[in-house]
DNA sequence: AATGAATGAGCATTCATTCAT
DNA sequence: CATGAATGAATGCTCATTCAT
């Protein structure tokens, strides 16, 4: 190899060096404040280098607003694809895209909370535009796996939005509610309350199951009566 | 009725008045801009006040901001508290509470949009206290309403946070992805939906209409021995 | 006397109790803060009137302050009248001027300060103008007691202006160190002092009397052996 | 020396200049106003920087006024070090200290005006604090070569304050007097004048003269006895 | 005469962005 | 590529002053 090459390589290399950390230290920034309180100056002091610096590498902040949610959705998207392939069951699919889902917004709610937060107009048009499609293209494995389970059951009449909505709305306002503040939860067991919820109702099935094997076992005493 | 008296309510009125102007300007510009991105002058500009009356009326920008949180709550708490004297059964108590908020929320969007995210550190932390407090009073309204319905019912296993999170986040991302934008919708038929989608679960039916087949199967096998 | 000459009394009296109560109230905020920090507001507050009866009254702030500077200088020169008349001897005069001085720089210091510190700029041009007449007029009591002081003894070659500046500067220097805090001092001890040092310098004129006596003594003795 | 080595150092000479840039340009307006009255704009202005630069070098409006202070406060202690150990003799040295102190406020008197009306509250509880910490600072000189003259001298009960009172409190009357209009005036002339005052007392002349002529009278009286 | 709501010019300060080195 | 000093438009807020009542 020679050493130009050698050279373009590890200049290349620092490049992206210096891309990442300016990345990760405007992710432990907004951590302690918001996107729109957290200063450039600051930022770049935590990355170690230059004010300047970041403009080199981000068109201006609002570019490094998106190439942060960008990076947020590379994750996700490569998650949720892997998982796609992973089920063929549209069910467990579905419970597993909003496992990770629950738990990529744990891991990385300072960032995550930007993207919940999506109608808060922290962005230029551009990046509000860029948040949505990948919005939407996320959002899509979930209406499509719920189309999958509608076409398997019968008589499912409630629209996939309306699910689409209980779903990443109860899982936000949860993270909300308990990611903000250290408060201790457990975001596994609200994710089974939230299935059980969702695919149940909030009257336990068994209750009217039992009264039903009730009206069952009345009808199979009539019958063996009239056999009688 | 004196001059004096006359003079000092007309003057009252007129101040009130003023103050009224503002918080509606303060509501229009938000509709178009956020608040962060909305400027004191243009607030002022748009109430046809002088920008110093602004700060005659509200201590600093926070305070205005808090103003029109507490406006926007002494509509909600009212509404709430008469729905609660009007419904005695909780199930009903509670659709009608949804039902008033998901209506509050699409006519006083711009400002609800506000409480709706208030995550975002848009407020100090005086305001945001406020904000806190608020949202607890009124959420517990439901949260109470859920518990009488749990005593009613047996076998509710599901916690009534849960149930909360998957209501409120529901709605709150319905009126994100619709109210924001001028997007057609139907926000009755929503609520009805989401209502169908936590009290019976989306596969309610489905366990039903299985169940329903047995039944239907053995009624039939009676109706064809009685006519034997 | 007639009804309309008895309402005119009156109102003139309540006029001139309003515009008392203001420079009181103004005397009173500038205990607190310097004048400049002080506001038309915060006065008017204090005074128990509207913010715009300051302006009935003054024709603006530096009105205000002008006002309060000329209300000082009238007890000032009224004291200094008094005194001027009631010492002929042109030592015990200055003397009894230096201590009321002194004393009403202490009964009035919020006020006073003011007009030591003449030098800075709080006022506009016609303020300080004013200022500097009082200031000179005032001074001139001094000089003139000083000039005749000095006519009376002999060989007093220190001119008046240094002695009027080591006076009033000392007097100064003291009341700034001690006026502006609380601290526990004795202003009449230090103008005993200051005359001390004044009038016999800082050596005590008993070590040099002591050793001109000596000397006396030994021409005494000369003189009686040389009429032995 | 390595070009990044150099382009450091033109860097932060370049920082330097444009900070004393903004000193000098502040120190300029405030000899045509006052401190307070002087608007950052103004400075910058004169300074030849942007508005925001001067924000750049000093943390606020105050923090300029302190490294003001600080500046002037380093010449003053770095002359009045010189001095202390240049002159053995505590009254000569205690001369040479008033007599660099006159100059200094004359050559510097817009910004020694600020030190001087230290009680006036130009600036915030920090600044003031380091205004006190100098003054005192500076004064332990003059105060130490007194309490030195005391002790070579007898029978002096004039306390140190009182003496510095009058020696700094007259050397500012005069100055303030004197520097802040053009007035023609000698300070050298005034200092020595002053320094007869405090040294021997404005009768010093009457009581020694008294004293001369007997001793005269007496020195007659032998020289005619040894011609007799 | 008194009121106090309204004014609006003015100010210190911020911070994303630029550019000479 | 990287630096960091410099920029300057923009903003929230102040407060002496005015004026309709």
């Amino acid at each position: 190899m020679s050493t130009a090459q050698s050279e373009k390589r590890s200049q290349s290399q620092r490049r992206e060096a210096t891309r990442g950390a300016i990345l990760q230290a405007c992710k432990e920034i907004m951590a302690e404040e918001d996107f729109i309180n957290s200063k450039t100056g600051t930022i770049a002091k935590r990355a170690g280098v230059a004010e300047g610096t970041v403009f080199l590498h981000f068109e201006n902040k609002q570019g490094l607003l998106r190439a942060l949610v960008d990076d947020f959705f590379v994750t996700m998207h490569c998650n949720i694809s892997e998982i796609h392939q992973a089920h063929s069951c549209p069910k467990e699919r579905l419970k597993a895209m909003a496992q990770d889902y629950i738990e990529q917004l744990e891991a990385q709610w300072p960032l995550a909370r930007l993207v919940v937060s999506s109608h808060a107009r922290y962005g230029d048009e551009l990046t509000q535009q860029s948040l949505r499609c990948h919005n939407r293209r996320y959002t899509q494995f979930f209406l499509d796996a719920l189309d999958e389970i509608k076409q398997q059951e019968v008589d499912c009449d409630i629209p996939s939005q309306v699910f689409r909505d209980a779903l990443f709305g109860g899982i936000e306002h949860f993270a909300i509610a308990n990611f903000n503040t250290g408060k201790s939860h457990d975001s596994q067991q609200f994710l089974d309350q939230l299935w059980q919820l969702l695919f149940q109702g909030i009257l336990s099935r068994e209750s009217s199951a039992i009264k039903k094997n009730s009206i069952e076992h009345k009808l199979d005493k009539i019958i063996k009566k009239l056999d009688a």
